[in-house]
RNA sequence: GGCCCGUUCGUUCAGCGGUUAGGACGCCGGCCUCUCACGCCGGUAACACGGGUUCGAGUCCCGUACGGGCUACCA
């Protein structure tokens, strides 16, 4: 059985890349009805915090990736790891190293081109017996002996990818503190997990032959690797977690959809749907390891918003009002007329909480541009018989509105527009808005006739409030 | 610098030896119209370059250029 994981370190929110590549596993998992795990690598000591590891888990479940077994911690299997290293010292597969950090550092200086130091493999040559006598007294880290030859393998993104082993140092795999390293934690742990596909980011490519070496090391058989590309930046850099805007949780505080993220996330390096968003299980079921695409993507803010938008305008209301609930901050809530006409004009949840305010907020303002544009002098005029018309509908949907509005404007000799336009102002206090009568509808005859009176007024106090 | 990976419109996804190189976002124009959106219609724009292989190459191979990643007793 498929079985992946997810093993994000905690040293930063969860951002676009991580979460894409926890997608691509879930996903993975989802279409071949395998387990997805949750690993936590906390490993490093210093960077470490419990409220990150709080904050990926909460981007992951907001994103709605839900992970079939864990969070396991790295931190709480150092024995394991420990023994790990143990047993590749036993099988003749690392050895102690007993060059101190300085010695290494004076020989790399020693270089030519310090850029190119590997680690000489000075203490290679001592025998286990001086090894063993000398680690009772001395300090030393474990390091893996890389074997001779090509280290290759065949990785189901990018295919072939091979390394000349001279390329690659007889790396630390045990600190001299005792704690583990990196490559060995994970190949420990993936091991012991059962992991059989290890998708993660193509940063990780150059750990992969020393993950493998280790794998031979302790005689185990190693997992399937596929690298992903990279999610770049505008700049084509890669998307990191020091980009504090591509964390996750901050595009839930901007009004982007879990479903949307979802979406684009999903489509980026694939051939999934990026016209529209579509169902998780939608995109599970049309999911194909084998087509991610090798190279690397631009993160594309628009697109993301172009999807958000849509699905704001298409998805079932109610599940549209629980959203809408966390950005709303007024006590009553805009009711469904309000959200059907303006949601199709809102592409994030900041969006249509703004384009709601008028429906419920009685003293908002007018915009300065709008207010400028419309005449002062036949508003003042006209608006009060007009207003008086309005009362007197007694069915109050678009048609009615409609002929009365045009009727009165006949009447007076007036443009259908000298009406619209202050009536949209006073409305909601802006030049756009739906369709005039479609506001007016949703928004019910009460509240349009008292918005109307006091825009009036606004307008005949020159401007003050009243 | 070294090693590894990559390269189709500005961005994104198709194309998997023979296509007028297609869709989407963005942008531009039009329709709708009371504004802004939505929607609809139309337009703009790409196979990095050079060699091969082949009757024929965006599609296969090799270089070059460019881009990216890695280069810790971090993960």
């Amino acid at each position: 059985m498929v079985k992946v994981r997810f093993a994000p370190s905690p040293t930063g929110y969860l951002h676009i890349g991580g979460a894409r590549t926890a997608l691509v596993n879930y996903l993975y998992a989802q279409k071949t009805g395998g387990k997805f795990v949750l690993r936590i690598e906390d490993t490093d000591e210093n960077r470490s915090t419990k409220d990150m590891t709080a904050a990926i888990l909460e981007g992951l479940e907001w994103l709605k990736i839900q992970w079939d077994e864990g969070p396991f911690f790295q931190s709480e299997r150092k024995e394991l790891h420990q023994e790990c290293a143990l047993k590749l010292l036993e099988r003749g597969f690392a050895y102690r190293c007993f060059c101190s950090k300085e010695e290494i550092e004076e020989r790399k200086k020693r270089l030519e081109n310090p850029a190119e130091w590997k680690y000489d493999k000075n203490c290679r040559a001592i025998s286990k017996e001086e090894s063993d006598k000398r680690a009772a007294t001395e300090k030393f880290v474990i390091r893996c002996k890389i074997p001779e030859g090509k280290i290759e393998w065949n990785d189901f993104v990018k295919g072939k990818i091979s390394f000349n082993s001279s390329e690659i140092e007889d790396f630390v795999v045990l600190r001299s503190d005792g704690s583990p390293t990196y490559n060995l934690s994970v190949v420990a742990d993936d091991y012991s997990l059962g992991i059989t596909h290890i998708l993660r980011g193509e940063d990780h490519i150059s750990n992969t032959p020393k993950q493998l070496a280790i794998y031979k090391g302790l005689g185990i058989e190693p997992p399937l690797f596929g690298h992903l590309p990279l999610i770049l930046g505008k700049d084509r850099k890669k998307l990191s977690k020091r980009h504090g805007t591509t964390s996750v949780i901050a595009f839930k505080k901007e009004g982007i959809l879990s479903l949307a993220l979802f979406n684009f996330l999903a489509s980026l390096g694939t051939n999934i749907d990026e016209e529209k968003c579509l169902s998780r299980e939608e995109i599970a079921r049309r999911f194909e390891i084998e087509k991610i695409k090798k190279s690397s993507s631009v993160f594309d803010y628009d697109k993301l918003l172009f999807l958000n938008g849509k699905l704001i305008s298409e998805m079932d209301l109610n599940e549209l009002k629980e959203e809408l609930k966390n950005f709303w901050e007024f006590q009553e809530f805009p009711d469904d007329k309000a959200l059907a006409v303006t949601r199709t004009r809102s592409r994030t949840l900041i969006e249509l909480s703004k384009n709601l305010i008028p429906f419920i907020k009685e003293d908002f303002e007018y915009d300065e541009s709008s207010l400028s544009k419309i005449d002062k002098e036949k508003t003042s005029k006209y608006f009060g018989q007009f207003i008086f018309h309005l009362e007197k509908i007694s069915e109050w949907i678009q048609d009615k509105i409609e002929q009365e509005l045009r009727g009165f404007a006949e009447e007076k000799g007036l443009k259908a527009k000298d009406l619209i336009h202050p009536s949209r102002l006073f409305l909601v206090g802006k030049g756009e808005s739906p369709s005039i009568f479609d506001l007016f509808y949703a928004m019910g005859k009460e509240k349009s006739l008292r918005r109307l009176k006091r825009g009036l007024n606004f307008i005949k106090s020159g401007g003050k409030d009243v």
